[in-house]
DNA sequence: TGACTATTCAAGTAATCAATTGAATAATAT
DNA sequence: ATATTATTCAATTGATTACTTGAATAGTCA
């Protein structure tokens, strides 16, 4: 009997280490970016800034929480999320962070929300009005995270490109524009802009990662 | 537009504030004694076992994540947590763990799983058959728990004293009992004594704060 | 084979964190 | 007022963590 206060208390410890393995800003954008699909190491310093031993140093850490698996492939060492349940723990963790945090809040009004004062698009919307052919879905990520995965029916057009080749887009059709997550700035650049010129564009709820995590179509 | 980057390690920092506050089994343990309603810092002490300086200092961390709330009575200071999103996270934190990490399926295979065979009561299925009268659902939590709220309809009997009341429970009848939460002990035991003697038991999937946090009736 | 590359490891420093102790607040009770 | 109680604060110790640097692995390519 007393044997299983020490198996709670060992198993707050396991929950404590996974709570510990999210618990530094460049883990949880290495976790962001990994959602989108694998990466190497060098990629993911590359695209997080930091040096490629502290980001191995990170990956592994990451590696011993069970929240990322890692496959090799020559000499090179795929990383991925471990489970789509860490996309639910990452939002979790927003959505705590958003209610609670004032800090949250006014990051998110003052850099963010000033650009797009509509509601965001929500799955079910979505997903209603693509069926019915009355939005054009709009994926602003790099070609090479779009080829991983993007949302059944979406047009890739990064969002650096989005000036050049907006004729692209069907005239006359609103735009519901997505990237990485809840707060990618990506997403919201591309409304701004789509906006400005005059097109009628919103935001998607949430990233590509909560499209496939809500087991919605992804192509 | 390069202040969007800052802003958004800013967000992933204050992500990883919340990540931190979680990070540590004995705030952990807080939380769930806290999900089941509030308490003062003397009374948080002794359920966890530790000092009171510690559980006080551990409190004031939770509370400047935005994870719980404080509110002066008197002499006391009764903590709470800040928002049912937080019981959202705890649970994420804990499928992540149970899928991912070997080491918490070991110990809940080892400890817990033997005692209890039978899968888990869903939300759902205690909901409808206890609409129908079907089950006598049974809280084991010590009655100041019970008092701050328990799922609608159900009888307290605390674990301690269950040998000595357990003809209170209708016999014939399934029983479902629960506690604090997914891994609550006291539920296994109770389900394991009713057996025993010779009663149909299960255990309810989650405790009381899953319960509310669905949305469920509780009284 | 030898040069090269991606990744990991090991060592070191600075910073942060957990827990203890004893003192400081602030409310209540005598 | 004085004593008592609940909680917090401050200072300390030892342990853990982050990041850098340079070396070690282990695979590829010429």
């Amino acid at each position: 009997m007393s044997k299983n206060i020490s198996v709670k208390k060992a198993l707050f410890e396991q929950f404590a280490q996974v709570a510990k393995a999210m618990a530094h800003a460049n883990r949880l954008e290495l976790l962001e970016f990994l959602a989108q699909g694998e990466r190497t190491v060098e990629v993911l310093a590359d695209l997080t800034g930091i040096s490629v031993a502290n980001a191995s140093q990170h990956l592994r850490q990451l590696l011993r929480a069970g929240l990322v698996g890692s496959r090799k492939e020559g000499q090179y060492v795929h990383y991925s999320l471990a489970d789509l349940s860490v996309v639910t723990l990452m939002d979790s963790l927003r959505t705590v962070a958003e209610s609670n945090l004032s800090e949250v809040d006014h990051l998110v009004d003052t850099y963010l929300k000033t650009k797009d004062s509509l509601e965001p698009v929500s799955h079910e919307e979505l997903l209603s009005r693509s069926r019915e052919g009355l939005v054009t879905v709009l994926d602003v990520r790099p070609p090479e995270e779009y080829e991983q995965g993007h949302v059944d029916g979406a047009i890739n057009i990064p969002l650096a490109d989005l000036k050049r080749r907006i004729d692209e887009l069907p005239r006359g059709q609103e735009v519901v524009a997505y990237c990485r997550g809840p707060y990618c700035v990506l997403a919201y650049d591309a409304v701004a802009e789509l906006r400005a010129r005059g097109m009628e564009a919103r935001r998607l709820d949430g990233g590509l990662p909560e499209w496939r995590n809500a087991g919605l179509p992804v192509a």
